[in-house]
DNA sequence: ACCCAGGATACCT
DNA sequence: AGGTATCATGGG
């Protein structure tokens, strides 16, 4: 058996899996915490309900009190992608006790008490986020449909509604796009960047990883060789590398530092720092091995509280 | 017309 | 090392 799995039960259902006993999760807070492009809610004014695109699946998550139901997945699917996807095998009862001890952290825990830390794909996640460089998250949702619609692999789905589902490419599917063609999609002067880091992943998976590092063998790195080895890829920051191996390569220590987490960090620390680095080491500093958790916490409070500084 | 958006980069001192 | 103008794009 699996520990700390954060669910009772698992029945699998003639079209889907359903899971009882359900804690440490809320499709609102998991889905709007600022991790993911790809999930959208099914009516405007339901917030428990969700449809995503994920390892070449359209999924709907709805939850109904501590129970999750998932469309679309048997029960062996789950176990073999979507467990690990959801962040099942992690004790995010341990996580939020230790993160809560600090008081100021707790009324951020409080708010997003439903959050995990989703285990996506690494291609799709450097690309997402070279394409979140100032830019709004709406635009970026949209660009990372078309880009999937222009060059990732159809899904057949039943209720496709006019041409809507296709899987995010993979590193030689997209490196078919040139720069112009990216811009016409609208990525605007990120298209060099996108391109620039898509040819290196499709190099070093031809020249097996001899002349650079396999961007899927990254997250056996160190996280500080990890973060290092992003830096080279174009359009790749300290933030977008520190998203990069939060979210695609469970490197829980990272601590990625936006505009938001900025706000967050002063709101209610103080935080004199009004460099990036260096909040991004005071964070670290503070939080440990569970930066990334607590980053994420902080994120969702300060973006849905829309945190203004005096 | 001006402002901004989950920043990165080139180019300054 | 640390600071700043510039980078496409579109919605407010």
């Amino acid at each position: 058996m699996i520990k700390n799995q954060n669910y009772k039960e698992l029945v699998e259902e003639k079209d889907g899996i359903r899971l009882l006993g359900v804690t440490h999760f809320h499709p609102q807070h998991i889905f709007e915490c600022g991790q993911c492009f790809r999930w959208h809610r099914i009516k405007e004014d339901d917030n428990t309900s969700y449809q995503g695109i994920v390892h070449g699946k359209v999924l709907q998550v709805s939850m109904e009190e501590d129970t999750v139901f998932i469309s679309n997945l048997t029960e062996k699917e789950f176990l073999k992608d979507f467990h690990h996807y959801f962040d099942f095998n992690r004790d995010y009862g341990l996580i939020k006790q230790v993160l809560k001890e600090d008081p100021v952290l707790k009324e951020a825990v409080d708010f997003g008490y439903g959050i995990r830390v989703l285990n996506q794909d690494p291609f799709e996640i450097l690309i997402s986020f070279i394409l979140s460089s100032n830019n709004l998250i709406t635009k970026i949702k949209d660009g990372i449909q078309k880009i999937s619609h222009d060059y990732g692999s159809k899904i057949t789905h039943e209720d496709d509604k006019n041409d809507a589902y296709y899987a995010f490419p993979t590193a030689l599917e997209l490196s078919k796009a040139t720069e112009e063609d990216l811009r016409k999609i609208g990525v605007g002067y990120r298209a060099k960047y996108i391109r620039g880091a898509t040819k290196m992943v499709v190099d070093a998976q031809k020249n097996k990883g001899k002349l650079a590092p396999d961007l899927y063998k990254l997250e056996n790195m160190s996280s500080e060789k990890c973060h290092k080895a992003l830096l080279a890829y174009p359009g790749v920051g300290p933030k977008v590398a520190d998203c990069v191996m939060l979210f695609s390569m469970g490197k829980s220590e990272a601590f990625p530092v936006d505009v938001w987490v900025k706000k967050a960090m002063v709101h209610f620390y103080d935080s004199k720092e009004n460099n990036l680095l260096k909040t991004r080491a005071f964070g670290q500093h503070l939080f440990g091995s569970y930066a990334g958790f607590a980053q994420q916490y902080l994120f969702y409070f300060a973006r849905e509280k829309k945190i203004v500084l005096k």
